[in-house]
DNA sequence: TTTACTGCAAAATGTTTGCATAAGG
DNA sequence: CCTTATGCAAACATTTTGCAGTAAA
């Protein structure tokens, strides 16, 4: 599960990354996970963390979420809509797309990724160094207003 | 498998799907179904329909895509690089998408999806119309200029 | 003949680049 | 200090839009 987002664990995922700890990574670190969940892309965080911050620039929050995907700290998502989003949610989930609010939804499920994992053991894949893996459910909401929720059968 | 492309072929696969069979919309599928393996965006169609078809815009390859993918006769394909790419196998498969060379490699497994049809039977999402499925497995080639090779342990 | 599609060009959107200045270690 | 990151603005890439003319059924 998610901690609490202190400043210093920022900057500590920030050294332990590599990356020097400037002002503008560490607000940009914070906007991305505390939007986790809406797989934001550059102008969303921007958006977040403008009020708070109004000397910092778009360009600057480009670069830097291409720098944290580089580094591992953020993952880049596939999109449909032609733009690039990030999660900050790093552990192993898949994602729920649903076709008319566009929305892209956390699936989180152990026992999908030991069926997934077992799977691809046993496959061969030739001359493809296998990094992870993630399911894409496509599909609608049913009532739009309301939220989806996993539940065992 | 896929069957040889001919005229009457995708006259029919627009009609079926209600659309007019439009000289535009007949060169727009032929396209995207040979190049169905490199999950191409609308440029990329337009460049391989254009030296038979000189007269065609890019725009209306932009709609028509668009149209396609609405009407289910292509399907929208997830991808990283901030493009709007796309398939002319609507077939149920997975993709394997390559982190230095950009490729997005398909895969096909009918294993896989028995097991992932079992497991989505037995899990409820609530509020979710499940259309389909698919994985996305992340990774690098080892090789960047030999093919990808499933096999069997 | 009627309706829907196409071509064109402009605008909107999203992303990258280059370089002078600023800030971190 | 020295190196790397930032801000800015311009360039670039991709996609959408509006509308007058054209073609399919």
């Amino acid at each position: 599960m998610q901690q609490s987002i202190t400043l210093h664990n920022l900057r500590q995922q920030l050294v332990d990354s590599g990356l020097k700890a400037t002002h503008q990574r560490i607000v940009v670190l914070e906007a991305v996970t505390a939007l986790h969940g809406l797989h934001p892309m550059a102008e969303e965080v921007y958006q977040r963390l403008k009020p708070a911050n109004p000397s910092i620039s778009l360009g600057t929050v480009y670069k830097t979420l291409d720098t944290f995907a580089d580094t591992g700290l953020v993952r880049r998502v596939l999109s449909q809509d032609g733009g690039k989003r990030y999660d900050a949610n790093t552990d192993a989930h898949s994602h729920i797309y649903c076709s008319n609010t566009k929305e892209i939804v956390d699936f989180e499920d152990a026992e999908l990724d030991e069926l997934l994992t077992a799977f691809f053991k046993k496959r061969n894949i030739e001359n493809f160094d296998l990094k992870g893996f993630s399911v894409q459910l496509t599909g609608t909401k049913v009532e739009p207003d309301k939220q989806i929720r996993i539940s065992k059968a």
